[in-house]
DNA sequence: TATTTTATTGTCAGTATTGACAATTTAGTG
DNA sequence: CACTAAATTGTCAATACTGACAATAAAATA
C-alpha cells in the first residue's frame, strides 16, 4: 500500500552526483546546493533520502569502498593465471576500462580524512585491502614467487597507477602515462 | 620614507596558512575566513596583501611550484654519484626530512585543476619537470644506464612516493610505508 | 612636529549555505 | 473513491562568505 519507494535508486543517483562534485570541488567544496543541482533534484530531496552533509559523506565513503571492492574483484578476475607481465600491465592500465574519477575521488577523500577520522580509518583499511588483494592475485599468476615479493610489487604498481590516474585527470599526460606503464611493467617483470 | 613594508613576510605567512588550510579542507573548502583565522589575521588583511580568492590561489600555486623546485634541488644534491640504490631510497623516503604536506597539497591542487585550467597546466608542467629532473640525477648515479630507463624508474619511484605520502597523512600506515619503500628499491636496483 | 606611506581594523550589502519543518502531490491499495 | 505511504516542493530563520570600501593606527622621514 502507499506509493512505491524509489529510495534505493534515488540514493544511488544522489551519491553519483555527489561523487562527481567531489571529483570537481573536493569534499568541503561540495555544497548541498551543488550536489542537488548536479543530481537534478531539490536540496530538500537530498535531506529526504539520505540526510545532512555528514550522512551524505558517510554514505559516499561506504559506497566508494564497496564499489571499489567489486570493481577490484572484476579486474582481478581478468588477471588470469599464466598471464605474462606485459598483458597484466596492459590490462591494468587500459584507459578504456578504468574508472576515470577513482583516483580523483580517492584524493579528495584523503584530504577529507584529515578532518574526518572515520573517513581516514576507512581509507587505510581500504588501501591495505586493495594491496593485499592484488598481491594475492599476483601470487596466483607467479606461484613460484614469495608472497612478500608479490606484496611489494603490488604496492608499487598500485602507487604508480594511482599517481598517473590523478594527473591524467588534468589533461594530456602522454609522457607520464607511457613512463608509468613502463615502470609498472618493470616491477611486474621482476616477478617472472 | 613612510612606514616600512612587511608585505613580503606577511604574504608568506598568509600563503603558509593557506597551504595548511588546503591540506585540511581542499582548495574549495578553504574560505577566506578560515585562512585569515589560521594566519592570525583579519580577512581584510588578506585582501590588502594579496587580493581576492583567485589571486590567492594563483599565488599559492606559483609558490608551491617554486618551493618544490628548490627543495627538489636540495634533495637532488643529496643524491651523489656513486651512491647505491639502497641509500638512494633511504634518502628519498626519509620521514624526518620530508615535507609532510607536499602530497596532500598536490592532491588538493589536482582536484582544483578540474575547475581551474591554469592550475592544471601548471601542475602538468611541474610533474614533468620533477620527473625529468629526477631522471637526470639517476643518470648521473648510473651513467651506464640508458636515459630512457632512468626516466621510467624515476617516474615509478615518484609515483610510489606520492602515493604513500598521501596515505601516510591519514595515520599509521607502516605496512604501506615498508612495501612502498621496498618497491622503490626494487626499481632502483633494476638500474644497477 | 607635519607628512607620508603602509599596516590594521571596521563596516556593509549582497549572496550562498544550512537545518528544520510545513505543505502539497503522486501512485499505489482496498 | 477513500486511504496511505512516499515523493516532491516550498518556506524560513540563522549563519557563513565575499567583495568593496572607509577609517584608524603606526612607523618612518624631513
Amino acid at each position: 500500500m502507499g506509493r512505491p519507494s524509489i529510495k534505493a535508486e534515488r540514493t544511488q543517483e544522489i551519491l553519483d552526483a555527489y561523487e562527481r562534485c567531489v571529483s570537481r570541488f573536493g569534499v568541503e567544496g561540495s555544497t548541498l546546493e551543488k550536489i542537488a543541482e548536479e543530481a537534478g533534484l531539490r536540496r530538500s530531496s537530498l535531506r529526504h533520502y539520505i540526510g545532512n552533509k555528514d550522512d551524505l559523506l558517510e554514505a559516499l565513503v561506504t559506497r566508494f569502498i564497496t564499489k571499489s571492492r567489486q570493481s577490484t574483484e572484476e579486474l582481478m578476475s581478468c588477471l588470469t593465471a599464466g598471464m605474462d607481465a606485459a598483458s597484466l600491465v596492459e590490462t591494468l592500465f587500459d584507459e578504456s576500462s578504468r574508472d576515470q574519477s577513482l583516483a580523483l575521488v580517492a584524493g579528495a577523500l584523503i584530504v577529507a580524512g584529515t578532518e574526518y577520522p572515520d573517513v581516514a580509518a576507512s581509507l587505510i583499511t581500504w588501501i591495505d585491502e586493495f594491496n593485499d588483494g592484488f598481491a594475492k592475485r599476483l601470487r596466483k599468476i607467479w606461484p613460484q614467487c614469495k608472497l612478500r615479493d608479490c606484496q611489494i610489487v603490488a604496492t608499487g604498481i598500485i602507487g604508480i597507477y594511482f599517481n598517473v590516474e590523478s594527473f591524467s585527470s588534468l589533461g594530456s599526460t602522454e609522457k607520464l602515462n607511457k613512463r608509468s606503464k613502463d615502470a609498472a611493467l618493470r616491477l611486474a617483470l621482476s616477478l617472472s
